[in-house]
DNA sequence: TAATATTTGCAACATTGTTGCATTTGAAAT
DNA sequence: ATTTCAAATGCAACAATGTTGCAAATATTA
């Protein structure tokens, strides 16, 4: 959908930085890092708004973050969701892509007495299918 | 196992930081961060220093780091271990605590094609039998 | 005890992220 | 079209986590 009419739809005001960050990661049909989304956009924002819309774009479950090995960060569409069916990542050590997968089923059958679960995260690493 | 025994099987210098890393988190019985190892140790040693143990505690699989949510990171005894059983992490949401879980299957029958999966990382977030 | 390869501490720097505050701006109301 | 004002921005400063280079200190081995 359209950069504009996402931000309509959940009342939110139509900035340079949110538009071209919905609008890159569109594009690139990839996660992508701070860096990469700054590269291709011609706007020049600082980070702080970056971080601002990152955080606003994820309140609104327009995007969510995906962190592997803590210090590669990037940014995907959509609402990461929960419980059982974790929405997994994977993650190519080689070309340091990102893909968001289907969800994958996690068998919590075994989880201790007493423990209450509310979501699950998984990152799948290997390579991908153009590294392999 | 005693940490001094520890180091000298892996052919590892005694030194106080290496050891007083694996004491602590040992008699903690849980993933701890690099504030919580700190305050809980004797010797007062320099940021780097601390560094470069996990590293090479880490290196040798004497202990392994666990990340959630990013810019939360503890640090934990033994190896995570890595394919369709993945050695999975209980974060509990409340108290913070952290868990290392036995092995939960994974499913992942439906990876795309020409996909090749080297290691499965997983948290689960919820709250555990203290804070329920 | 002496030799030496490792480890340490310090300084500097990198990445990711947050907070406070004054200024600017998007969009609704007039 | 202009006014209004809550929301968004830019800047400066700071925090957490982590790395690198280099000189000084130290653990083990001979």
């Amino acid at each position: 959908m359209e950069p504009v009419k996402v931000l309509h739809e959940h009342n939110l005001k139509r900035t340079g930085c949110r538009e071209g960050i919905i609008e890159v990661i569109t594009r690139a049909g990839q996660p992508l890092s701070e860096n990469e989304i700054r590269n291709r956009l011609s706007g020049n924002f600082d980070r702080t708004t970056f971080y601002r819309s990152f955080k606003t774009l994820q309140e609104y479950n327009i995007l969510h973050k995906i962190v592997v090995d803590n210090q590669l960060v990037k940014y995907a569409l959509g609402k990461s969701d929960t419980k059982t069916n974790s929405h997994a990542h994977f993650y190519c050590t080689s070309c340091n892509g990102l893909k968001c997968l289907d969800p994958v089923p996690v068998d919590l059958s075994g989880m201790p007495e007493g423990y209450v679960v509310e979501e699950t995260e998984i990152i799948i690493k290997g390579l991908c299918s153009q590294c392999h």
